[in-house]
DNA sequence: CGACAAACGGGGCGGGCGTTCCGTATATTC
DNA sequence: GAATATACGGAACGCCCGCCCCGTTTGTCG
């Protein structure tokens, strides 16, 4: 691979990280093009569609995500974080909230299996009701989202949490 | 007013609305025309724009809030219609969550007013945690419009509730 | 029934956006 | 420095959708 197409294909990738988590998917492809500076030929020449430029931004935040689950993070820190995350990055809220972009199934069991350690680790400590599976907090994590989104804040998380208490 | 131009007025709104709620805000108005069994300009006859079709149909809906509030119904049920509300009718969803259309100021302040009442009466009653505000509630009624929808199902919206408890 | 105004429908226009194409420029190799 | 493959940019294409236009139809009224 040339050095130019090496560069290139990293200055798409950043510039695209920063306009999808400010803009959300609706941004045009030509807007990511013009502001990383090259033409929209050539972000097609290393990212075959839109979903597929989307996708590799998506990828890099679910690795994240992934991550601090395993960091020893304590639960509700956790739940906080990724709110953060969906308020901070319209795109991810987007791709969690309508799935309409499907994420590599490896890289969201990966991120489901730590979610569900963290889960099981604080419902074993009696710090979040038994009844609680993976997939409510998720649906309750998009809803805070939508809810952080609309208030401009995260203030209000905390009554969902308390609502998480045994 | 013609019978005729009555009839499709009528058809178009009752269309909108079916249409509107099942599919949200995106649809096409030549969609809206087709199901009504009428040409695009027709509807462009009765509402110049796309906003203001969109704008009349939520009009409604917003009333039929305003009424609920006013009834006499239990807090907690009114925060339950509302999200089934929003769950069944992906504009008003839209519309509550985006703030993209404005809802003319005397309905959408008949309908905060009847909604206020509503959560001082339940906050006299020590039904419901003394430092929520009004905005507070549309904004977590918003989130659990999304977290329902992403589940398919309203159960969660106890954790919420709970979570409102003095 | 006839005349006229009102309403109809759907083809067409313009703008936006995803995607492709190709003539030009540049990195690489010898 | 010449030859070649590789990459670049942005004009162009096709599609979708909001909105408009106008020839045709239909309701209304004397």
């Amino acid at each position: 691979m040339r050095a130019d197409a090496r560069r290139n294909r990293q200055r798409i990738l950043d510039t695209a990280y920063d306009v999808l988590a400010a803009e959300g998917v609706g941004v045009p492809i030509d807007e990511i093009a013009r502001r990383a500076g090259v033409g929209a030929g050539t972000v097609y020449r290393h990212f075959p569609t839109k979903e597929s430029l989307i996708e590799a931004v998506v990828l890099d935040r679910i690795h994240a995500m992934t991550d601090k689950a395993r960091s020893g993070i304590d639960f509700t820190a956790f739940f906080a974080f990724m709110v953060e995350a969906g308020l901070a990055n319209r795109a991810i809220a987007d791709a969690l909230a309508s799935g309409g972009y499907q994420i590599p199934a490896d890289a969201e069991a990966a991120l489901n299996t730590a979610f569900a350690e963290l889960l099981q680790k604080a419902q074993t400590a009696e710090t979040i009701r038994s009844d609680i599976t993976p997939d409510d907090l998720k649906a309750l994590i998009v809803g805070c989202v939508a809810t952080a989104r609309h208030r401009g804040d995260t203030d209000l998380v905390q009554i969902v949490v308390d609502g998480l208490r045994p």
